[in-house]
DNA sequence: GATTGTTTCATACGAACGTTTGAATGCAGC
DNA sequence: GCTGCATTCAAACGTTCGTATGAAACAATC
């Protein structure tokens, strides 16, 4: 007996479900990746599905857990004028922090890849997974920059909050697309060289005058 | 004999593609969806891999097009430095108007839930497709930036650029997250309106100061 | 109206899928 | 060393997958 064939087995189907998405990454491959009998999926999760929302529960959870600690902390050191810089690192660092953390033992994946893949995966399976994760986090986070921008009308604030949310996503993807687009000569490969490119583009949208009518 | 066949297939593809992915939609639930025989489609495409291509083509292809000639009507109307807002709004309007079209009997899908879910798909599938339709369209885009921001550094200007295309790619989703961010108070279902958020923040977001030293 | 070429159809192939089963294995406590 | 429980294993289940086949249906030419 191993504790670790649980572990072995979500850290495969991290890697395979990033690279061939919840349809395409089949039981089988995982199971083999992991080193593990086919039948050991069934015997600990109970079906593909439930092997699924446990590798979201795994990374998703901590990462909400961390943003909102940090935001949190923004709140508190000034609750009626919010640090909008502060609120967008709170949104941003944690997340690119497990997408760009280099792949190893316990962590097989470069999990931008993981979570870019999902995040735009039609499948029931997946959406409810992910929202379930989601939910309350993105409330508090419009909240806080609401309390930041108070001038912002509702919509424009969900637009933009919105705008940012594509701009971190984005930047997660696997496929480097920034390399492509750069001819290589940008690399996003590292949380604080993006976080500080991301953060001034995000608050001067934010901040962005409201010009249309 | 019916000329539509291929339309047919090729309606169903996008479909049920941005449903249930490349591997999850199957070539007999396509079949069924437009009405046609499973052997249609390998005697009109020869496979499931091209009858995908045959997607991308029909479809990225206009826009890109498009997107070239707004941005070739900004650059003549001021070639020395150009409106930033026009080269913005010609790389995001031919795209939104797709995304957003209403679906219809030609139209059978909103696009942009299958843009977005194709491009992040990892498989080479599709990866290929996608680049073969959209690698000098960007490299365009990137120029003209540079033009209406000489000040840029590269780096930052090909980050930016970047958050550009994620603020892009992150609206036309097909879930529909800005709704549930909102909680149904804004409703992204409209070129224009996404548009006239996206500009202002997409320009104060390349506009805004170097501050990263 | 027979011929030719194109397109549709029902059907079948082997492979791979998620899941299940029941026997083998390892390891506690006694 | 035996018992009881947790885990692993090889094998098989029925289903669905992408693809291939050969006959039927159709259209157009002469």
């Amino acid at each position: 007996m191993q504790p670790e064939t649980k572990t072995r087995l979500l850290n495969a189907t991290e890697l395979l479900l990033a690279q061939h998405g919840p349809t395409g990454a089949s039981l089988r491959s995982i199971a083999e990746a992991a080193g593990v009998n086919l039948a050991a999926v069934n015997y600990h999760f109970g079906s593909k599905e439930s092997l699924i929302h446990a590798v979201f529960a795994r990374r998703l959870g901590p990462v909400n857990e961390r943003r909102l600690v940090m935001l949190d902390e923004v709140l508190a050191a000034n609750p009626e004028n919010p640090d909008l810089r502060g609120i967008l690192r709170a949104l941003v660092l944690p997340i690119l922090e497990i997408a760009f953390l280099p792949p190893s033992e316990s962590n097989p994946v470069q999990l931008g890849s993981l979570m870019i893949r999902l995040y735009t995966e039609p499948a029931k399976v997946v959406e409810r997974g992910f929202n379930e994760q989601m939910a309350c986090t993105a409330n508090r986070f419009v909240e806080a920059i609401h309390k930041a921008l108070p001038h912002l009308d509702p919509g424009t604030l969900y637009w933009r909050t919105h705008f940012c949310v594509g701009c971190v996503v984005h930047t997660m993807h696997g496929r480097n697309i920034l390399a492509a687009l750069s001819k290589g000569t940008v690399i996003s490969d590292n949380a604080e060289k993006a976080l500080e490119q991301m953060i001034p583009f995000l608050e001067a949208g934010l901040r962005a005058g409201v010009t249309h009518e």
